[in-house]
DNA sequence: GCCAACGTTGGC
DNA sequence: GCCAACGTTGGC
């Protein structure tokens, strides 16, 4: 079972809304970045741990975990006209982006910050770190035990 | 709000 | 297929 980080901007939509939608389920909609539809077309399995990383706010960091509860399926939002996320590129037969469902899984007591990471040796090869601008990414499988040794 | 990093687009 | 221009992301 994989770890992945998932971005979001609290704004938009953070681990409390999620926690707060129906069935505490999320369409995980509207990625169009291909290393990130790569990750999700051909490697998001249900059961996969996310970590949800908010980003873009005052207290950026990781702010609780969700998992995966369905195969990957073609975005329906790249084919509807009014979406920011319509791609008029993309056909039914051959779907350029994918999406997934998460449920809320559990909130972090306190943020585990961006500063906090950074500060943990373990963690100096997360991708996070490296590629601050990838919205899906791997987590290893020693990464995520020791950050779940930090958080609580 | 600024700016660096970086992904995408489009002319050639 | 290269690469400059441009747009977006995300930390600060």
């Amino acid at each position: 079972m994989a770890h992945w980080l998932f971005k979001t901007e609290p704004s938009e939509f953070s681990i409390d809304d999620l926690q707060t939608s129906a069935q505490q389920t999320a369409r995980w909609d509207g990625i169009r970045n291909y290393q990130a539809r790569n990750f999700i077309r051909d490697q998001l399995q249900p059961g996969d741990t996310v970590w949800i990383y908010h980003s873009q706010c005052s207290k950026t960091g990781l702010a609780g975990l969700a998992k995966v509860v369905s195969p990957p399926y073609p975005d329906p939002s790249q084919w509807e006209p009014l979406s920011p996320y319509f791609d008029v590129k993309s056909t039914e037969n051959s779907p350029r982006w994918f999406c997934i469902d998460i449920q809320y899984q559990r909130s972090f007591s306190a943020v585990l910050s961006l500063p906090a990471i950074k500060s943990e040796p373990a963690l100096a090869d997360m991708i996070l770190l490296k590629q601050g601008r990838l919205s899906i990414q791997p987590i290893s499988e020693t990464q995520a035990a020791h950050l779940l040794r930090l958080v609580n």
